[in-house]
DNA sequence: GTGATAGTTACCCTTATGGCTAAGTATGAT
DNA sequence: ATCATACTTAGCCATAAGGGTAACTATCAC
């Protein structure tokens, strides 16, 4: 396997962003024109292009262009891919979660609260 | 709801660098010293002690103290926050499949590619 | 063809990020 | 007390990221 998948740096590094996570969730009726994108934003157009680019470059969407306005899809198999980590993780992660319970427990003891 | 959350930037801003994610998944067996999570890196260790401080911010590991070397545990709901960041886009997503299946077919007509 | 609409491109500016070295602190071993 | 180990802190440097203006192109409606 590949020490270390590009694509992923690519997505997460998209999503970190809380104005291209916005304009994802607000691909949930389907396809959105650009415009309608950006408006609730209040951000100038070509900082939401440069945002736009940055999804589609993530593979999290995928854009056409009808007449003059270009429209945004959402591509939901990438979100799988960050999610297929994610899950990869917690598996390996909860697999100790006895041994967390009893690091949790000795933090319990040291809880002295700083000034 | 609030309108976006800064602890989602956190997270995925720290899973968006390959390095981070490497250091993660050796966390699978539990606490990891700090210098055992650096030498496979070849980074210098005040590096991996920002990339440290970032996962620590962001909440995906803990760290304690025992003598003079710092342990790293991981923090598994943290990667359910992402998770359910995902999820939820991916069923508001995924609820217009059939949507997305005609836009796919509407490429497959315009399909020439560009001098 | 004129004008509005919807993007697009080029460039600037400021801050954040990821790497480093050098020098300091704290703990464990002798 | 001395020395090695394991971080820590401070600061430098180059590039990337996120915002903006201004000016340009391409449709669409008249």
């Amino acid at each position: 396997m590949a020490k270390y998948d590009p694509t992923l740096s690519l997505i997460f590094q998209a999503l970190s962003d809380p104005t291209r996570r916005d304009m994802l969730a607000r691909l949930g009726g389907g396809a959105v024109a650009v415009s309608d994108l950006a408006r609730p934003t209040g951000l100038r157009l070509p900082t939401i292009l440069r945002h736009l680019a940055v999804l589609e470059e993530a593979r999290l969407i995928t854009t056409t262009k009808q007449g003059r306005t270009r429209m945004c899809h959402p591509v939901p198999a990438t979100l799988t891919l960050a999610k297929s980590w994610l899950d990869e993780r917690r598996l390996e992660w909860e697999a100790r979660t006895d041994r967390l319970e009893a690091f949790l427990e000795t933090l319990e003891d040291e809880n002295d609260p700083e000034p």
